[in-house]
DNA sequence: AAGACGATCAAACGATCGTTTGAATGGTAG
DNA sequence: CTACCATTCAAACGATCGTTTGATCGTCTT
Protein backbone atom coordinates (compact mmCIF):
# COMPACT_ATOMS: atom_id res chain seq x y z
CA UNK A 1 0.00 0.00 0.00
CA UNK A 2 3.18 2.07 0.71
CA UNK A 3 2.94 3.07 -3.34
CA UNK A 4 6.94 4.04 -2.95
CA UNK A 5 9.17 1.21 -3.53
CA UNK A 6 8.40 -2.43 -4.34
CA UNK A 7 5.56 -2.41 -6.11
CA UNK A 8 5.58 0.72 -8.83
CA UNK A 9 7.26 -1.69 -10.87
CA UNK A 10 5.08 -4.69 -11.03
CA UNK A 11 1.73 -2.91 -11.30
CA UNK A 12 3.23 -0.40 -13.69
CA UNK A 13 3.92 -2.89 -16.18
CA UNK A 14 1.36 -4.73 -15.99
CA UNK A 15 -0.94 -1.57 -17.01
CA UNK A 16 2.07 -0.96 -20.33
CA UNK A 17 1.70 -4.06 -21.21
CA UNK A 18 -1.89 -5.00 -21.15
CA UNK A 19 -2.26 -1.79 -22.96
CA UNK A 20 -0.81 -3.10 -25.89
CA UNK A 21 -1.86 -6.02 -26.18
CA UNK A 22 -6.02 -5.07 -25.24
CA UNK A 23 -5.17 -2.87 -28.38
CA UNK A 24 -3.98 -5.69 -30.41
CA UNK A 25 -6.48 -8.59 -29.27
CA UNK A 26 -9.42 -6.85 -27.57
CA UNK A 27 -10.67 -7.24 -23.78
CA UNK A 28 -11.89 -10.70 -24.59
CA UNK A 29 -8.95 -11.90 -26.17
CA UNK A 30 -6.15 -10.55 -24.56
CA UNK A 31 -5.82 -13.13 -21.76
CA UNK A 32 -4.10 -12.27 -18.67
CA UNK A 33 -1.50 -15.38 -19.10
CA UNK A 34 -0.55 -13.35 -22.26
CA UNK A 35 -0.28 -9.94 -20.48
CA UNK A 36 1.56 -11.37 -17.13
CA UNK A 37 3.62 -13.27 -19.18
CA UNK A 38 4.49 -10.98 -21.32
CA UNK A 39 5.54 -8.36 -18.47
CA UNK A 40 7.80 -11.02 -16.71
CA UNK A 41 5.40 -11.22 -13.75
CA UNK A 42 3.57 -13.60 -12.07
CA UNK A 43 -0.49 -14.96 -13.33
CA UNK A 44 -1.35 -13.58 -9.45
CA UNK A 45 -0.14 -10.35 -9.50
CA UNK A 46 -2.85 -9.29 -11.88
CA UNK A 47 -5.93 -10.12 -9.37
CA UNK A 48 -3.59 -9.11 -6.39
CA UNK A 49 -3.21 -5.50 -7.67
CA UNK A 50 -6.29 -5.33 -9.47
CA UNK A 51 -8.70 -7.73 -8.15
CA UNK A 52 -10.17 -9.06 -11.44
CA UNK A 53 -9.59 -8.51 -14.93
CA UNK A 54 -12.17 -6.19 -15.19
CA UNK A 55 -10.34 -4.33 -12.71
CA UNK A 56 -7.24 -3.77 -14.68
CA UNK A 57 -9.44 -2.77 -17.80
CA UNK A 58 -10.84 0.08 -15.83
CA UNK A 59 -7.35 0.79 -14.39
CA UNK A 60 -5.84 0.90 -17.89
CA UNK A 61 -8.34 3.49 -18.80
CA UNK A 62 -8.30 5.44 -15.72
CA UNK A 63 -4.65 6.41 -15.83
CA UNK A 64 -4.64 7.87 -19.38
CA UNK A 65 -8.40 9.20 -19.37
CA UNK A 66 -7.27 11.12 -16.13
CA UNK A 67 -4.75 12.98 -18.14
CA UNK A 68 -6.32 13.61 -21.46
CA UNK A 69 -9.27 15.12 -20.25
CA UNK A 70 -7.54 17.40 -17.75
CA UNK A 71 -5.49 18.56 -21.39
CA UNK A 72 -8.65 18.97 -22.88
CA UNK A 73 -9.88 21.12 -20.71
CA UNK A 74 -7.30 23.28 -19.98
CA UNK A 75 -6.79 23.59 -23.61
CA UNK A 76 -10.94 24.74 -24.09
CA UNK A 77 -10.15 26.77 -21.72
CA UNK A 78 -6.38 28.83 -23.41
CA UNK A 79 -8.63 28.88 -26.58
CA UNK A 80 -12.16 30.67 -25.10
CA UNK A 81 -9.50 33.55 -23.21
CA UNK A 82 -7.95 34.42 -26.67
CA UNK A 83 -9.91 37.24 -27.87
CA UNK A 84 -10.81 36.12 -31.19
CA UNK A 85 -11.64 32.24 -30.57
CA UNK A 86 -12.21 30.22 -33.68
CA UNK A 87 -14.13 27.02 -34.53
CA UNK A 88 -10.57 25.61 -35.49
CA UNK A 89 -9.69 26.81 -31.77
CA UNK A 90 -12.21 24.53 -30.15
CA UNK A 91 -11.87 21.67 -32.71
CA UNK A 92 -7.81 21.76 -31.80
CA UNK A 93 -7.90 21.40 -27.92
CA UNK A 94 -10.69 18.67 -28.56
CA UNK A 95 -8.86 16.54 -30.90
CA UNK A 96 -4.88 17.05 -30.47
CA UNK A 97 -4.95 15.87 -26.95
CA UNK A 98 -6.35 12.65 -27.88
CA UNK A 99 -3.86 11.86 -30.94
CA UNK A 100 -0.80 13.39 -28.66
CA UNK A 101 -1.51 10.92 -26.52
CA UNK A 102 0.65 8.81 -28.56
CA UNK A 103 3.73 10.25 -28.59
CA UNK A 104 4.28 10.18 -25.13
CA UNK A 105 5.47 6.52 -25.11
CA UNK A 106 5.08 3.21 -27.18
CA UNK A 107 1.67 2.54 -24.94
CA UNK A 108 0.35 5.92 -25.58
CA UNK A 109 -0.14 4.85 -29.14
CA UNK A 110 -1.64 1.38 -27.82
CA UNK A 111 -4.17 3.58 -25.39
CA UNK A 112 -5.92 5.31 -28.40
CA UNK A 113 -6.42 2.08 -30.05
CA UNK A 114 -8.09 0.85 -26.65
CA UNK A 115 -10.14 4.02 -26.47
CA UNK A 116 -11.37 3.72 -29.74
CA UNK A 117 -11.82 0.02 -29.78
CA UNK A 118 -13.94 0.48 -26.41
CA UNK A 119 -15.91 3.19 -28.53
CA UNK A 120 -16.69 0.92 -30.94
CA UNK A 121 -17.64 -2.15 -28.85
CA UNK A 122 -20.00 0.01 -27.60
CA UNK A 123 -19.66 -1.48 -23.93
CA UNK A 124 -22.44 -0.76 -21.66
CA UNK A 125 -20.26 -1.10 -18.63
CA UNK A 126 -17.50 0.92 -19.99
CA UNK A 127 -20.00 3.99 -21.83
CA UNK A 128 -21.21 3.89 -18.10
CA UNK A 129 -17.94 4.35 -16.57
CA UNK A 130 -16.84 6.90 -19.38
CA UNK A 131 -20.00 9.45 -18.98
CA UNK A 132 -19.89 8.97 -15.13
CA UNK A 133 -16.42 10.53 -14.86
CA UNK A 134 -15.79 12.27 -18.03
CA UNK A 135 -19.17 13.48 -18.83
CA UNK A 136 -18.66 17.04 -18.04
CA UNK A 137 -15.96 17.60 -20.44
CA UNK A 138 -17.61 16.81 -23.00
CA UNK A 139 -20.65 19.18 -21.90
CA UNK A 140 -18.21 21.69 -22.03
CA UNK A 141 -17.18 21.70 -25.43
CA UNK A 142 -20.78 21.40 -26.38
CA UNK A 143 -21.68 24.91 -25.00
CA UNK A 144 -18.11 26.34 -26.67
CA UNK A 145 -19.02 24.93 -29.65
CA UNK A 146 -22.55 26.41 -29.39
CA UNK A 147 -21.45 29.79 -29.02
CA UNK A 148 -19.28 29.29 -31.90
CA UNK A 149 -22.17 28.10 -34.24
CA UNK A 150 -25.08 30.26 -32.78
CA UNK A 151 -26.83 29.37 -36.65
CA UNK A 152 -27.40 25.51 -35.39
CA UNK A 153 -29.91 24.44 -33.77
CA UNK A 154 -29.20 22.60 -30.52
CA UNK A 155 -30.20 19.04 -32.45
CA UNK A 156 -28.45 19.50 -35.13
CA UNK A 157 -25.42 20.56 -33.55
CA UNK A 158 -25.58 17.43 -31.46
CA UNK A 159 -25.81 15.35 -34.68
CA UNK A 160 -22.68 17.21 -36.07
CA UNK A 161 -20.59 15.97 -33.02
CA UNK A 162 -20.99 13.10 -32.73
CA UNK A 163 -20.15 12.77 -36.44
CA UNK A 164 -16.88 14.83 -35.48
CA UNK A 165 -16.54 11.92 -32.33
CA UNK A 166 -16.93 9.63 -35.01
CA UNK A 167 -13.98 10.91 -37.37
CA UNK A 168 -12.21 11.38 -34.50
CA UNK A 169 -12.70 7.86 -33.00
CA UNK A 170 -11.73 6.66 -36.21
CA UNK A 171 -8.33 8.27 -36.39
CA UNK A 172 -7.62 7.33 -33.30
CA UNK A 173 -8.09 3.59 -33.93
CA UNK A 174 -6.23 4.01 -36.96
CA UNK A 175 -3.52 6.29 -35.70
CA UNK A 176 0.27 4.54 -35.84
CA UNK A 177 -0.91 1.68 -37.93
CA UNK A 178 0.23 0.30 -40.98
CA UNK A 179 -0.82 3.43 -43.67
CA UNK A 180 1.99 5.78 -42.52
CA UNK A 181 4.86 5.98 -44.99
CA UNK A 182 8.14 5.46 -43.75
CA UNK A 183 9.89 8.78 -44.88
CA UNK A 184 7.01 11.08 -42.73
CA UNK A 185 8.25 11.18 -38.78
CA UNK A 186 5.42 10.13 -36.45
CA UNK A 187 5.37 13.68 -35.43
CA UNK A 188 4.75 15.03 -38.60
CA UNK A 189 2.43 12.36 -39.77
CA UNK A 190 0.42 13.14 -36.48
CA UNK A 191 0.72 17.22 -37.02
CA UNK A 192 -1.04 16.13 -40.36
CA UNK A 193 -3.81 14.10 -39.25
CA UNK A 194 -4.38 16.94 -36.81
CA UNK A 195 -4.90 19.34 -39.58
CA UNK A 196 -6.57 17.52 -41.82
CA UNK A 197 -9.14 16.57 -39.37
CA UNK A 198 -9.49 20.38 -37.86
CA UNK A 199 -10.19 21.50 -41.62
CA UNK A 200 -12.83 18.88 -42.79
CA UNK A 201 -14.91 19.00 -39.23
CA UNK A 202 -15.41 22.96 -39.42
CA UNK A 203 -16.31 22.53 -43.03
CA UNK A 204 -18.94 19.86 -41.86
CA UNK A 205 -19.76 21.69 -38.79
CA UNK A 206 -20.07 25.48 -40.44
CA UNK A 207 -21.93 23.63 -43.87
CA UNK A 208 -25.45 25.79 -44.31
CA UNK A 209 -23.86 28.50 -42.03
CA UNK A 210 -23.37 31.49 -42.91
CA UNK A 211 -19.81 31.08 -41.88
CA UNK A 212 -19.25 31.32 -38.55
CA UNK B 1 -23.80 -30.23 -50.13
CA UNK B 2 -27.24 -29.98 -52.69
CA UNK B 3 -27.55 -26.43 -50.45
CA UNK B 4 -31.32 -26.82 -51.34
CA UNK B 5 -33.78 -28.32 -49.05
CA UNK B 6 -32.46 -29.35 -45.49
CA UNK B 7 -29.38 -27.61 -44.62
CA UNK B 8 -31.22 -24.45 -45.42
CA UNK B 9 -32.80 -23.67 -41.63
CA UNK B 10 -29.61 -25.03 -39.77
CA UNK B 11 -27.39 -23.19 -41.79
CA UNK B 12 -29.01 -19.55 -41.78
CA UNK B 13 -30.42 -19.99 -38.74
CA UNK B 14 -26.82 -20.17 -37.37
CA UNK B 15 -25.62 -16.88 -39.73
CA UNK B 16 -28.36 -15.20 -37.88
CA UNK B 17 -27.79 -15.82 -34.88
CA UNK B 18 -23.96 -15.13 -34.61
CA UNK B 19 -24.41 -12.08 -36.79
CA UNK B 20 -26.33 -11.07 -33.81
CA UNK B 21 -23.79 -11.97 -31.06
CA UNK B 22 -20.88 -10.98 -33.15
CA UNK B 23 -21.95 -7.59 -32.93
CA UNK B 24 -22.77 -7.60 -29.13
CA UNK B 25 -20.09 -9.46 -27.53
CA UNK B 26 -17.35 -9.45 -30.07
CA UNK B 27 -15.97 -12.14 -31.96
CA UNK B 28 -13.49 -13.51 -29.48
CA UNK B 29 -16.28 -12.65 -26.70
CA UNK B 30 -19.57 -14.63 -28.40
CA UNK B 31 -18.81 -18.34 -28.09
CA UNK B 32 -19.96 -20.83 -30.00
CA UNK B 33 -21.89 -22.42 -27.49
CA UNK B 34 -23.92 -18.72 -27.05
CA UNK B 35 -24.30 -19.04 -30.75
CA UNK B 36 -25.54 -22.59 -31.41
CA UNK B 37 -27.93 -22.56 -27.88
CA UNK B 38 -29.15 -19.54 -28.99
CA UNK B 39 -30.23 -20.89 -32.75
CA UNK B 40 -31.49 -23.85 -31.15
CA UNK B 41 -29.01 -26.26 -33.68
CA UNK B 42 -26.13 -28.85 -32.20
CA UNK B 43 -23.15 -27.19 -30.97
CA UNK B 44 -21.35 -29.08 -33.94
CA UNK B 45 -23.26 -27.69 -36.44
CA UNK B 46 -21.35 -25.02 -36.84
CA UNK B 47 -17.79 -26.91 -37.70
CA UNK B 48 -19.55 -28.96 -39.89
CA UNK B 49 -21.21 -26.18 -42.10
CA UNK B 50 -18.67 -23.72 -41.78
CA UNK B 51 -15.56 -25.88 -40.73
CA UNK B 52 -14.33 -23.52 -37.55
CA UNK B 53 -15.20 -20.57 -36.21
CA UNK B 54 -13.16 -18.49 -38.46
CA UNK B 55 -15.09 -19.92 -41.36
CA UNK B 56 -18.39 -18.60 -39.70
CA UNK B 57 -17.04 -15.24 -38.82
CA UNK B 58 -16.18 -14.96 -43.15
CA UNK B 59 -19.23 -16.60 -43.74
CA UNK B 60 -21.06 -14.03 -41.46
CA UNK B 61 -19.53 -10.86 -43.81
CA UNK B 62 -19.43 -12.70 -47.18
CA UNK B 63 -23.32 -13.03 -46.80
CA UNK B 64 -24.18 -9.32 -46.69
CA UNK B 65 -20.79 -7.63 -48.13
CA UNK B 66 -21.94 -9.23 -51.72
CA UNK B 67 -25.51 -7.44 -51.53
CA UNK B 68 -24.09 -3.70 -49.90
CA UNK B 69 -21.63 -3.59 -52.87
CA UNK B 70 -23.54 -4.53 -55.48
CA UNK B 71 -25.94 -2.12 -54.30
CA UNK B 72 -22.97 0.33 -53.88
CA UNK B 73 -21.47 0.03 -57.53
CA UNK B 74 -25.15 0.37 -59.16
CA UNK B 75 -26.03 3.23 -56.85
CA UNK B 76 -22.76 4.69 -58.13
CA UNK B 77 -23.37 3.83 -61.83
CA UNK B 78 -26.84 5.19 -61.39
CA UNK B 79 -25.33 9.04 -59.95
CA UNK B 80 -22.86 8.77 -62.86
CA UNK B 81 -24.85 8.36 -65.53
CA UNK B 82 -27.03 11.44 -64.37
CA UNK B 83 -26.49 14.54 -66.52
CA UNK B 84 -25.19 16.70 -63.30
CA UNK B 85 -23.72 14.50 -61.32
CA UNK B 86 -23.13 15.47 -57.77
CA UNK B 87 -20.84 15.04 -55.07
CA UNK B 88 -23.56 14.50 -52.87
CA UNK B 89 -24.96 12.09 -55.15
CA UNK B 90 -21.82 9.89 -55.08
CA UNK B 91 -21.45 10.58 -51.32
CA UNK B 92 -25.31 8.91 -51.38
CA UNK B 93 -24.31 5.96 -53.21
CA UNK B 94 -21.27 5.19 -50.86
CA UNK B 95 -23.78 5.79 -47.55
CA UNK B 96 -27.10 5.00 -47.94
CA UNK B 97 -26.53 0.96 -49.09
CA UNK B 98 -24.25 0.70 -45.47
CA UNK B 99 -26.80 2.01 -43.53
CA UNK B 100 -29.96 0.71 -45.65
CA UNK B 101 -28.63 -3.04 -44.29
CA UNK B 102 -30.03 -2.21 -41.14
CA UNK B 103 -33.92 -2.34 -42.45
CA UNK B 104 -34.32 -5.70 -44.33
CA UNK B 105 -33.83 -7.93 -41.51
CA UNK B 106 -33.23 -7.93 -37.43
CA UNK B 107 -29.93 -9.24 -38.53
CA UNK B 108 -29.42 -6.68 -40.99
CA UNK B 109 -29.17 -4.12 -38.18
CA UNK B 110 -26.50 -6.02 -36.35
CA UNK B 111 -24.51 -6.85 -39.38
CA UNK B 112 -23.56 -3.44 -39.77
CA UNK B 113 -22.58 -3.16 -36.17
CA UNK B 114 -20.32 -6.64 -36.94
CA UNK B 115 -18.89 -4.63 -40.13
CA UNK B 116 -18.25 -1.28 -37.83
CA UNK B 117 -16.34 -3.50 -35.28
CA UNK B 118 -14.10 -5.05 -37.22
CA UNK B 119 -13.34 -1.89 -39.03
CA UNK B 120 -12.00 -0.91 -35.56
CA UNK B 121 -10.43 -4.22 -34.38
CA UNK B 122 -7.83 -3.31 -37.06
CA UNK B 123 -8.10 -7.23 -37.28
CA UNK B 124 -5.25 -7.71 -40.01
CA UNK B 125 -6.99 -11.21 -41.61
CA UNK B 126 -9.92 -9.44 -42.05
CA UNK B 127 -8.90 -6.32 -43.50
CA UNK B 128 -6.83 -8.84 -45.76
CA UNK B 129 -9.89 -10.46 -46.51
CA UNK B 130 -11.85 -7.28 -47.28
CA UNK B 131 -9.29 -5.62 -49.45
CA UNK B 132 -9.06 -8.78 -51.25
CA UNK B 133 -12.30 -9.36 -52.04
CA UNK B 134 -14.27 -5.89 -52.39
CA UNK B 135 -11.04 -3.35 -52.82
CA UNK B 136 -12.50 -2.33 -56.24
CA UNK B 137 -15.61 -1.03 -54.96
CA UNK B 138 -13.57 1.56 -52.83
CA UNK B 139 -11.37 2.10 -55.92
CA UNK B 140 -13.95 3.13 -58.01
CA UNK B 141 -15.53 5.53 -55.35
CA UNK B 142 -12.17 7.19 -55.47
CA UNK B 143 -12.11 7.74 -58.97
CA UNK B 144 -15.48 9.02 -59.09
CA UNK B 145 -14.82 11.62 -56.12
CA UNK B 146 -11.79 12.37 -58.09
CA UNK B 147 -13.19 13.79 -60.46
CA UNK B 148 -15.97 15.27 -58.44
CA UNK B 149 -13.11 17.80 -56.64
CA UNK B 150 -10.81 17.96 -59.89
CA UNK B 151 -9.33 21.32 -57.32
CA UNK B 152 -7.54 18.38 -54.63
CA UNK B 153 -4.86 16.81 -55.25
CA UNK B 154 -4.96 13.20 -54.64
CA UNK B 155 -3.36 12.85 -51.19
CA UNK B 156 -5.46 15.14 -50.10
CA UNK B 157 -8.00 13.64 -50.96
CA UNK B 158 -7.24 10.13 -49.79
CA UNK B 159 -6.92 12.26 -46.28
CA UNK B 160 -10.66 13.52 -46.64
CA UNK B 161 -12.21 9.96 -47.64
CA UNK B 162 -10.23 8.19 -44.50
CA UNK B 163 -12.23 10.60 -42.62
CA UNK B 164 -15.30 9.97 -44.51
CA UNK B 165 -15.26 6.53 -43.69
CA UNK B 166 -14.17 6.77 -40.14
CA UNK B 167 -17.44 9.00 -39.60
CA UNK B 168 -19.45 6.38 -41.73
CA UNK B 169 -18.26 3.79 -39.70
CA UNK B 170 -19.04 4.94 -36.31
CA UNK B 171 -22.60 6.22 -37.70
CA UNK B 172 -23.13 2.15 -38.82
CA UNK B 173 -21.74 1.03 -35.11
CA UNK B 174 -24.07 3.19 -33.47
CA UNK B 175 -26.64 2.74 -35.41
CA UNK B 176 -30.04 0.67 -33.58
CA UNK B 177 -28.49 1.87 -29.91
CA UNK B 178 -29.84 3.73 -27.48
CA UNK B 179 -29.33 7.22 -29.18
CA UNK B 180 -32.48 7.17 -31.13
CA UNK B 181 -35.62 8.57 -29.80
CA UNK B 182 -38.88 6.28 -29.49
CA UNK B 183 -41.07 8.62 -31.18
CA UNK B 184 -39.36 8.48 -34.71
CA UNK B 185 -39.45 5.60 -36.64
CA UNK B 186 -36.68 3.61 -37.80
CA UNK B 187 -36.99 4.40 -41.34
CA UNK B 188 -36.75 8.38 -40.73
CA UNK B 189 -34.30 7.96 -38.10
CA UNK B 190 -31.84 6.05 -40.55
CA UNK B 191 -33.12 8.72 -43.65
CA UNK B 192 -32.08 11.53 -41.29
CA UNK B 193 -28.52 10.20 -40.31
CA UNK B 194 -28.04 9.54 -44.15
CA UNK B 195 -29.15 13.09 -44.87
CA UNK B 196 -26.71 14.49 -41.84
CA UNK B 197 -24.12 12.21 -42.90
CA UNK B 198 -23.46 13.60 -46.60
CA UNK B 199 -24.68 17.18 -45.42
CA UNK B 200 -21.35 16.82 -43.24
CA UNK B 201 -19.03 15.38 -45.02
CA UNK B 202 -19.59 17.30 -48.85
CA UNK B 203 -19.24 20.32 -46.53
CA UNK B 204 -15.56 18.52 -45.15
CA UNK B 205 -14.64 17.36 -48.84
CA UNK B 206 -15.41 20.48 -49.95
CA UNK B 207 -13.05 22.41 -47.81
CA UNK B 208 -11.04 25.17 -49.61
CA UNK B 209 -11.87 24.23 -52.69
CA UNK B 210 -13.54 26.48 -54.47
CA UNK B 211 -17.34 24.96 -54.25
CA UNK B 212 -17.06 21.88 -56.79
C1' DA C 1 16.61 -11.21 16.97
C1' DA C 2 11.75 -11.69 16.35
C1' DG C 3 7.53 -10.70 14.49
C1' DA C 4 4.48 -8.42 11.02
C1' DC C 5 3.22 -7.41 6.53
C1' DG C 6 3.17 -6.42 1.63
C1' DA C 7 4.62 -8.73 -2.44
C1' DT C 8 5.64 -12.65 -5.27
C1' DC C 9 5.49 -17.32 -6.39
C1' DA C 10 4.16 -22.22 -8.14
C1' DA C 11 0.27 -24.87 -8.35
C1' DA C 12 -4.15 -26.00 -8.73
C1' DC C 13 -9.29 -24.93 -8.96
C1' DG C 14 -13.65 -25.34 -11.74
C1' DA C 15 -15.47 -23.44 -15.88
C1' DT C 16 -15.54 -22.74 -20.58
C1' DC C 17 -13.31 -22.64 -24.91
C1' DG C 18 -13.03 -24.65 -30.15
C1' DT C 19 -12.88 -28.94 -32.09
C1' DT C 20 -13.41 -33.99 -32.97
C1' DT C 21 -15.55 -38.40 -32.79
C1' DG C 22 -18.78 -42.07 -33.76
C1' DA C 23 -23.26 -43.36 -33.51
C1' DA C 24 -28.28 -42.22 -34.60
C1' DT C 25 -31.45 -40.12 -38.02
C1' DG C 26 -34.02 -39.55 -42.15
C1' DG C 27 -34.82 -38.90 -46.88
C1' DT C 28 -33.51 -40.54 -51.63
C1' DA C 29 -31.81 -43.58 -55.36
C1' DG C 30 -31.13 -48.17 -57.13
C1' DC D 1 -36.36 -53.31 -49.18
C1' DT D 2 -31.80 -52.01 -49.00
C1' DA D 3 -27.87 -49.18 -49.40
C1' DC D 4 -26.21 -44.75 -49.38
C1' DC D 5 -25.26 -40.12 -47.89
C1' DA D 6 -26.02 -35.68 -45.95
C1' DT D 7 -27.30 -34.13 -41.55
C1' DT D 8 -27.91 -34.07 -36.57
C1' DC D 9 -26.77 -35.55 -32.11
C1' DA D 10 -24.64 -36.54 -27.34
C1' DA D 11 -20.33 -36.96 -25.49
C1' DA D 12 -15.86 -36.23 -24.87
C1' DC D 13 -11.14 -34.33 -26.25
C1' DG D 14 -7.19 -31.29 -24.83
C1' DA D 15 -6.35 -26.54 -24.23
C1' DT D 16 -6.97 -22.30 -22.13
C1' DC D 17 -9.65 -19.24 -19.47
C1' DG D 18 -10.08 -16.13 -14.80
C1' DT D 19 -9.51 -16.88 -10.18
C1' DT D 20 -7.95 -18.73 -5.63
C1' DT D 21 -4.87 -20.80 -2.41
C1' DG D 22 -1.03 -21.33 0.73
C1' DA D 23 3.77 -21.18 0.99
C1' DT D 24 7.80 -18.18 0.56
C1' DC D 25 10.55 -14.11 0.08
C1' DG D 26 12.28 -9.55 1.47
C1' DT D 27 11.84 -5.44 4.19
C1' DC D 28 10.55 -2.91 7.62
C1' DT D 29 9.24 -2.07 12.99
C1' DT D 30 9.78 -3.11 17.75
Amino acid sequence: MTASTSNFSTRERILGVAEVLFARHGFAGASLRQVTSAAKVNLAAVNYHFGSKDGLIEEVFRRRLDELNRQRLASLAAALARPACTLEDVLDAFIRPALEQSMDSAGGAAFVRVLARAYAEHDERLRRFLADNYGHVLREFVIAFARLLPGLAREELHWRLDIVAGALTYAMADFGMIKRRQEVSEHSHRDMTIRHLIQFTAAGLRAGCAHA
